[in-house]
DNA sequence: CGTATTTGACCCGCGC
DNA sequence: GCGCGGGTCAAATACG
């Protein structure tokens, strides 16, 4: 269970923003360092960011979903809740997804972008729930879920699923108008053009080639061993710092 | 009163 | 086929 190490150069979250995975993905091999994040800006002063992991869903468990509308009309019509067509059964999207682990006190990291809960369930093996969490932004699909690690129970996991079609709100001035190179990544994760995607082929065909889920908490378990150690970065911080040096590039 | 969260019910995929 | 676990919905509730 634990000692993957060769896997953990695949990101680095004292080194990589986690703004530019949410947003430009396409752009991962572009660092800031902690040095670099400005001392002032911080609205999570008190987050640890560990590690930074590239998810890709699990393509087998994709294909017999993705034609399932029509066939489930009578279900519908005896679900007493009424699912929207289009709602449900995502999964047969390959929404990109990749996860990082936060030293914090709190579950829900603020980080940028305004969530809304939707959902928690009780983590198999774990004291801790799981927390669903989808983007207030009605253009905007993006999920996140949030847990709490088993073997260190200060570090909270978070995976984001998707990606941002709309500015940061929570932005300072200037960052509106800056808008993320969406159709980019969705490409590549189909298996498109280049650019950081070495990360996600990697870990496609090593780590989530049978079960996404189980393989994923396999990796979380491994990764927990090494981590939460003196990596010492604010999430905000380096949304914001992301921010801003965009805004001196451009 | 509008918005966010909670929570029980339900669907779906997968393993046995 | 069945049961389990993950994920989602939406009514009820809480909150500012």
């Amino acid at each position: 269970m634990f000692g993957v190490d060769e896997h953990q150069d695949c990101y680095n979250t004292t080194t990589s923003s986690i703004f530019d995975l949410l947003m430009f993905p396409s752009q991962q091999q572009r660092f800031i360092t902690c040095s670099s994040l400005p001392e002032s800006s911080s609205i999570l002063s008190d987050h640890l960011i560990s590690n930074v992991v590239p998810v890709i869903p699990n393509l087998s468990s994709i294909s017999s979903s993705s034609t399932e509308l029509p066939a489930h009309e009578d279900h519908q019509h005896k679900y007493k809740k009424q699912l929207k067509p289009n709602k449900k059964k995502q999964k047969g999207k390959k929404e990109p997804r990749f996860a990082f682990m936060t030293k914090s006190e709190v579950d829900h990291l603020d980080d940028g972008f305004r969530w809304r809960k939707y959902g928690q369930k009780a983590v198999k093996n774990s004291p801790f729930p799981r927390s669903y969490y989808r983007c207030t932004t009605s253009s905007c699909g993006v999920k996140k879920r949030v847990e709490r690690s088993i073997q260190d129970t200060s570090i909270v996991v978070t995976t984001y699923e998707g990606v941002h079609t709309h500015p940061c709100p929570l932005t300072p001035r200037g960052w509106v108008g800056v808008q993320p190179v969406t159709t980019t990544y969705g490409g590549r994760v189909g298996g498109g053009d280049s650019g950081g995607r070495s990360h996600y082929g990697d870990y496609s065909s090593s780590l989530f080639s049978t079960n996404n889920s189980l393989q994923e908490k396999r990796f979380w378990n491994s990764s927990n061993s090494s981590l939460a150690k003196d990596d010492h970065g604010l999430l905000q911080d380096m949304v914001s710092s992301r921010m801003r040096s965009d805004l001196i590039e451009e």
